[in-house]
RNA sequence: GAGCCCAUGGUCUAGUGGUUAUGACGUCUCCCUUACACGGAGAAAGCCGGGAGUCCGAAUCUCUCUGGGCUCACCA
């Protein structure tokens, strides 16, 4: 079988569920329910393999849980929110949120989320991933859209009851802030890379001596207050004051303990603000901050170099250093330097009036909440558990950009209080005011509606909520929260998963999820990560167009262990899981021109099949425990190696010629096994499995179908011992000259297969 | 700088104190044998990342180093 095949056989297959999807979720079901809070993909984003295989994890789950007997509420998401389809619309569209009317910005936005809107769904499809449903429907299961009327109404109404709980406060802190983005951003979506950078010694005058000093951002000298240098620190016993160079302005010096005798020269220019320390310093020595860099990333109050960018006024006030002779070294270091996750922009530290969700004071709670929730692996807990430890501050939700969930806020024209309207509804403040909508403290209707948007993770971080009907259908929610799983890269534990712990905690006091699972990323075939600039991604489409769906998803399983480790891609595991579809195949194919639906045990076992029998229903039962378990990795191979070193290379060997004597026990084993083994691939690799079974059994795999088998004994010795005489025999043929169907003497039966002799003797034509 | 995880033939892996260290993919050789040449049989290929230690005995336990991944912090 080909892969023109393969993909004629999926499309039918695909067509033949599109008719009545099968994997829709029902309220109704006694079954137990199983929720699963899929990532939502960004429509726009182009899906590469790693992609396939971590939804391809996911869907497994879904399959095999429903195998299993839950009622599994499986919903398809789709991220529309947020900075990158901003990003994106820009680039594509030439609008820019400082210039852009805001209705015009936002149309740009949709324009561009129309155009990718079926694009990741057809996909997903032909990948076979079983979601209750690919419509957005407004019921329980049904596929939802993070940009839509409902999702944000949703989120604004849980923002709301937060608000009125006193859980989110307004502050004016210093802030990350993007100047390519314009906006705020929290410390999760701050990024470190390291660069090089320049260290500049200028030498300044303190207490008319000439000393040096060491900086990596001399352009922050018009906002420098003081120098700072160790107590212990003699070479500066005793100064004072010094005059900076450039601006002319004196300076105290000041001494700290944190200070570093050996780095640079032992002297710290201390500005607002370079990073994080300065603003530590300031505050506790109580000193003058001036903010110079604007929120477009323009110099300002700082006299020449006002209005010029950062990156110019650094090179004008090099330029003046120079000049004035201050410059006396320029060296290149490595330094971490923070950067915007999406434009890769500098943060700069600004002072920003935002709106705060406290998480601060949650810390102890959060950490005791992780532990009561279970990782696959185990160890990646701890990614959750030292993010937690690390937060210093409350959580900065709101942000100045467009297209995301607004703020349901309006402030009092009158008194200046906010005013929060009654959660339900879509509310839209920076184009309408509700009427009936009045200041609570002073009863005034003069209102301003609210510009600014939430942080994308406000809006992400309600996902398992919403799937539940959190608000809209309480009985069904209160019965099935937490939500039983989270899958999602561990790239977003700081993120995703933690906003939806602290968000689920604060509304409901309750763990978000039962079960959380952490997939890792796949690399190409030389060990890169895939990456758009690299160019080494393999789109999805171009693979399903090569291979069809199956087997990228057995890939997703043969390329190595996603949840322990990054997986490779690579034609060779490629062509593995094609020789596995087409071996599997091939039996069936084998196996078909004995009749359909030779399900029916026969009286009588031959004592060789019972030894095949009983071994395949352990090994079925260890399979059930590896799902159970979400070790997809290992049962696939537990699988592979039955059916195709075990199954096919040995029994269908031996029992072959019996069969096409119609010996009903025979028969009756090889379907047997066959039947099992397609239903125990199916959440791995659906629709070749499907395709078969409806052919050889005439009817669907249906969706509750694991139980464990109760005829089982380890045979595993007896059948190494098969195999091994096997391989005797066909070696000594093959160096004997004799042709492998033809007859061989003078061989003996090993003493434990006595009791199968004939089943040796008539396969291999053995002359006694 | 700190923490967590990982290290077995080219690749993915089994192996938690005693094995000639699994198996698969790939490679090589031979073979069209009526399910399958997208097949079969066989072979080569690993001093189990380095070093030290515990033990009669270590891939397996301890320490240490190195290399990779992730996370946090910091670099004037």
């Amino acid at each position: 079988m080909n892969a023109q095949e393969r993909i004629k056989i999926e499309n039918d297959v695909l067509e033949d569920w599109e008719k009545s999807w099968p994997f829709g979720f029902s309220k109704k079901s006694n079954a137990g329910v199983f929720s699963i809070d899929t990532p939502p993909p960004y429509i726009n984003a182009e899906l590469h393999v790693g992609h396939a295989a971590a939804y391809t994890y996911i869907d497994t789950v879904a399959r095999v849980k429903r195998a299993l007997g839950f009622n599994v509420l499986f919903p398809f998401g789709l991220d529309k929110n947020g900075l990158p389809i901003e990003v994106q619309a820009e680039k594509e569209f030439g609008v820019d949120i400082r210039k852009t009317p805001r209705e015009e910005y936002v149309e740009a936005c949709r324009n561009l989320l129309d155009k990718y809107r079926d694009k990741n769904k057809n996909v997903f499809k032909r990948l076979g991933f079983s979601f209750n449903s690919y419509t957005v429907t407004g019921e329980l299961g049904g596929a939802y859209e993070t940009d839509s009327q409902e999702y944000r109404a949703f989120g604004q109404s849980i923002f709301i009851k937060l608000w009125k709980e006193g859980k989110i406060y307004e502050d004016t802190q210093l802030v990350n802030y993007c100047t390519a983005c314009h906006t705020t951003l929290s410390d999760a979506e701050v990024e470190y890379e390291e660069k090089d950078s320049k260290l500049f010694t200028i030498s300044v005058k303190i207490d008319g001596k000439m000393l040096d000093i060491a900086t990596t951002r001399p352009e922050l000298i018009p906002a420098c207050a003081a120098l700072c240098v160790n107590p212990a620190d003699n070479r500066y016993t005793g100064l004072n004051k010094a005059i900076m160079p450039v601006t002319g302005v004196e300076v105290p010096v000041i001494r700290d303990e944190s200070i570093d005798l050996n780095f640079g020269t032992g002297v710290m220019m201390i500005c607002s603000y370079g990073d994080k320390r300065d603003a530590e310093l300031f505050k506790k020595y109580n000193l003058k901050e001036k903010i110079i860099i604007d929120e477009n990333g323009k110099m300002q109050d700082s006299g020449d170099y006002t209005g010029l960018s950062v990156s110019k006024a650094r090179e004008k006030i090099v330029d003046d250093l120079k000049k004035g002779g201050h410059l006396i070294k320029e060296e290149v270091i490595k330094t971490e330097k923070p950067i915007c996750w999406r434009s890769k922009n500098a943060v700069e530290l600004i002072r920003e009036k935002e709106l705060y969700l406290k998480q601060k004071e949650l810390k102890d709670m959060l950490t005791e909440l992780s532990g009561s929730m279970e990782f696959y692996k185990k160890e990646s807990r701890q990614i959750l558990l030292d993010w937690i430890k690390s937060i210093d501050r409350d959580w900065p939700i709101s942000r100045t950009r467009y297209y995301g969930t607004e703020i349901p806020l309006w402030k009092c024209k009158d008194c200046g209080e906010y005013v929060a309207p009654e959660p339900g509804r879509y509310y839209q403040p920076w184009k309408e005011t509700p009427k009936d909508l009045g200041c609570g403290k002073c009863g005034s209707k003069k209102l301003t509606g609210e510009t600014r948007i939430f942080d994308t993770w406000m809006d992400s971080s309600n996902s398992n909520l919403f799937i539940l009907g959190y608000g809209k259908d309480s009985k069904f929610f209160e019965k099935n929260f937490p939500t039983s799983i989270r899958p999602q890269g561990k790239e977003i534990i700081r993120t995703w998963l933690f906003y939806t712990m602290l968000k689920s905690y604060q509304l409901t006091g309750k763990k978000p999820f039962n079960e959380v699972l952490i997939t890792n990323h796949a690399i190409d075939e030389f060990g890169e990560k895939f990456s758009k600039s690299k160019g080494n991604g393999i789109l999805i489409e171009k693979a399903l167009k090569e291979n069809g769906g199956d087997v990228i998803r057995l890939w997703a399983y043969l390329g190595g262990n996603l949840v322990e480790g990054d997986i490779r891609y690579s034609k060779e595991k490629i062509n593995e899981a094609e020789r596995i579809i087409n071996k599997i195949s091939n039996i069936a194919k084998f196996i078909s021109q004995f009749g359909k639906d030779q399900t029916t045990q026969p009286n009588k076992i031959d004592g060789f099949d019972e030894v095949f029998i009983k071994e395949f229903n352990r090994i079925y039962n260890n399979i059930l425990i590896q799902y159970n378990q979400y070790d997809f990795f290992k049962a696939l191979r537990e699988i592979k190696n039955f059916v195709i070193n075990i199954f096919a290379d040995h029994y269908l060997e031996l029992r072959k010629s019996s069969a096409y004597g119609g010996d009903k026990s025979a028969i009756f084993t090889l379907n047997h096994i066959l039947m099992n083994t397609l239903e125990l691939l199916n959440p791995i690799a659906p629709f070749f499995t499907q395709h078969i079974y409806q052919g050889l059994y005439s009817k669907d795999i249906k969706q509750s179908i694991f139980s464990n088998k109760l005829d089982t004994q380890d045979f595993s010795e007896l059948i190494q011992s098969i195999g091994d005489f096997d391989s005797t025999v066909w070696t000594t043929k093959k160096s004997s000259g004799i042709p492998l169907n033809g007859e061989i003497s003078g061989i003996a039966i090993p003493a434990d297969l006595q009791n199968y002799k004939d089943v040796f003797i008539k396969a291999h034509k053995i002359k006694i």
